[in-house]
DNA sequence: CTTGCGGATTAGACTCATTCTAACTCTGTT
DNA sequence: AACAGAGTTAGAATGAGTCTAATCCGCAAG
């Protein structure tokens, strides 16, 4: 169920925390490997309890700290929704994000260059953006199983 | 500062409340007053302190519930950047926000119908969407006071 | 070696927005 | 004059996330 990293997947975790100035632990391994594992946007919780069954002395703390790491260094991208808790998602290519009301689950949306730039023209001069959000809430068919990466 | 509602705000207030089976109340519309007063994203503890002012009594209990109370029957929205304190906003007309890194103020912008067209235009059939929530996040050159509603 | 350094990890304490609870108030009713 | 039911209230409880201080670990210098 958790399989391994591929070689490439390794690289560029090396690649991307070494950059940053940062060590490949076995620690951040493993979180990022739960994250390719199962591309479902878990939360901390989630990962850190998929993470312990393959590194059982793993702390939350350090969940925590890993995933922050990954952000920072462009691994990951966080996904918020109202209030709850804080997902990730190792998806790096430019898309939005549904919730489905029933489930709860997240699903990636596919943005096109052309909506982003059409999303981009509305800001008036002066405002210069670095991130967009766009997320959903809604009802989806219940399409089960997605094949796990 | 915080002056009083107009007539058509008080209508507006009374419409949607009896709308929903809901009663006006003295509190619910000096939380709604402030709202309108400073058209600037509250806090829930913004809207608290700046009721006060105006009743000494209030408790912030209340102002989570008349604020949830706007929301459900569609007097204000909600408005989430990450994790941060939710902030409401009486402007009902379709528009995304943008947070300003320096100074974490928040802004609306304008969202043209053709926009939403496209950005609803990118849901695979099967995804039925309510909300749609679009946040920028950058620097705002600053435009410093502007006016409050 | 073994000592020391600095980043990483850890458990547990802490924070703080929000929610919950249970008592109280207010208004209108039989 | 007691009742009912919505609304309000203070304070306790919750829970995601952050902070702290101690420990660990790999590695480079002596």
């Amino acid at each position: 169920m958790i399989r391994n990293l591929t070689e490439q997947d390794k690289e560029h975790l090396q690649e991307a925390l070494v950059k940053s100035g940062q060590k490949v632990t076995p620690q951040r391994e493993a979180v990022f490997t739960v994250l390719l594992a199962q591309r479902d946007h878990p939360t901390v919780d989630e990962v850190f309890h998929r993470a312990r069954e393959v590194m059982p002395g793993l702390s939350l703390a350090t969940v925590y700290n890993c995933l922050e790491t990954f952000v920072g260094c462009g691994l990951v991208r966080q996904v918020n929704h109202e209030r709850e808790s804080t997902r990730y998602c190792p998806n790096l290519a430019p898309h939005a994000h549904f919730r489905d009301k029933a489930t709860g689950r997240v699903h990636d949306i596919e943005l096109p260059p052309e909506v982003l730039k059409s999303l981009r023209s509305i800001l008036p001069p002066g405002f210069d953006s670095e991130v967009i959000e766009i997320s959903f809430h809604g009802r989806a068919q219940a399409k089960e199983s997605s094949p796990s990466n």
